[in-house]
Order: C-alpha cells, then sequence, then structure tokens
DNA sequence: ACACTGATAGACT
DNA sequence: GTCTATCAGTGTC
C-alpha cells in the first residue's frame, strides 16, 4: 500500500520520454491532480487513447502541421495539450519528444479525491458515472481548462502522479473514438482503457 | 437514434 | 472575410 505522499507526488517530465504507444497504457492508473482556488480535485485515469501526428490522420498534427493550436506537440514531452470542441475542453499529454508531434488523450478518470468540488462543477451529471466519463466530462469536474495549455505536468497546478493500487487491474485496447473520415487511422488500436472499469467512456 | 449547441482554428475565396 | 470541421455533451425525439 501507497502512502498519501506517494499517491500525490508528481511523476518525473523523464516518465514522459517513452514511446507514445508505451506511454499511453502506462498512464493507465496513475492520478490527474488539479489545484485551484476551489481546492483540489483528482481522478484516476482510466482510459487514453494514442495520437502519432505525422503518420496518423486522425491527429492535428497529421503530416507534421505546425500551426498555433499544435505548436505545444512539437515541444518536449509531458506538457499539455488543451484543445476547445464545441463547448468543451479536451486534455492531452504532450509525448514523442521535441519535434516529434505525439499526443495521449486522456478519455476519461475515475473520480478520487475532492468528490464534492466535482459534483458542483458537474450538477448535470445524473449518476456517479456521468461525473468523468468523457474527454470534456473530465476537464470540467477537475477544472482543466485552456489556462494549462502548455503547462508541465510535473508540478501544480496541474499535475500527474504515480497513483494508488497499481498493477491492479487488466489493461485493454481497441479502436479510437469520434474519428470518423480518417481513413485507414480510424482502425487502429490505440485506444487503452482499464477492463471492467465502470467510468470508461464507452 | 437524432439534432442542437456554438468556441476556435484552419482552409479557402 | 467567410466557410467548415472538429480527439463532445446534452436534451429531445
Amino acid at each position: 500500500m501507497s502512502t498519501e505522499q506517494e499517491i500525490f507526488s508528481p511523476l518525473p517530465l523523464d516518465f514522459y520520454d517513452q514511446p507514445t504507444l508505451q506511454l499511453a497504457p502506462a498512464l493507465l492508473g496513475c492520478l490527474l491532480v488539479k489545484e485551484t482556488s476551489e481546492g483540489t480535485a483528482s481522478g484516476i485515469i482510466v482510459e487514453t487513447e494514442a495520437y502519432k501526428g505525422p503518420f496518423d490522420q486522425a491527429a492535428h498534427s497529421f503530416k507534421s502541421r505546425r500551426t498555433k493550436r499544435t505548436e505545444i506537440m512539437f515541444g518536449t514531452s509531458g506538457s499539455t495539450y488543451t484543445y476547445v470542441m464545441h463547448t468543451h475542453c479536451l486534455m492531452n499529454v504532450v509525448s514523442g519528444g521535441v519535434d516529434v508531434p505525439e499526443a495521449v488523450l486522456i478519455r476519461a478518470v475515475e473520480p478520487y479525491s475532492g468528490l464534492s468540488l466535482i459534483h458542483s462543477r458537474r450538477p448535470k451529471a445524473k449518476n456517479e458515472r456521468q461525473l468523468t466519463n468523457g474527454p470534456g466530462k473530465l476537464c470540467k469536474a477537475l477544472g482543466i481548462s485552456m489556462e494549462d495549455y502548455g503547462h508541465r505536468l510535473d508540478q501544480p497546478p496541474l499535475w500527474i502522479a504515480s497513483g494508488p493500487d497499481r498493477d491492479k487491474f487488466v489493461t485493454k485496447a481497441g479502436p479510437r473514438v469520434g474519428i470518423d473520415n480518417t481513413g485507414e487511422a480510424k482502425f487502429y488500436p490505440w485506444r487503452f482503457w482499464i477492463q471492467d472499469n465502470r467510468f470508461v467512456s464507452r
């Protein structure tokens, strides 16, 4: 059993120096923590998706498209890539190292701490599952926004820690979600989740 | 199952 | 300047 301090202690930046397809499943079971003036909330990462820039038609950085939005993906691993879609914000972890525009999308978490804060931020959730079982929902629940764009994930106010009870789950892989019209890329099994966890988005 | 929402970037004229 | 698509979520049919 880990101590409270170990559970919440930020992972070092070099943790993100591993191949994106290895990092995505490695993030499962880790704790995503956000500190705000309202308090601190956290959730265990239970679902991720890998996006491999230049060769991945589903990625914003396909063919190394370098723009204001994708710029952070060309930077160092372990930075935050936030992106606004419709009315919601989605969070990605930059990987691949400098000049390799890859990232891992955090698709779902299981609420771990700051439950009352999470509930107050997600008044429309009709049950516990709906608090954080989607990429836009978890950002709202934890208070993650465009202000976190470019933030390094080894320090407050936003970081990822090793989390409790590591390795006590089975990892599954399958096709990614919400990426129609992307040809072959649609079928790559680059989505990873914790088997039987009820907060997985689908 | 379906449509409405509506921020922002990127492509195009 | 204008048009369109987007790594969703929600309410309604």
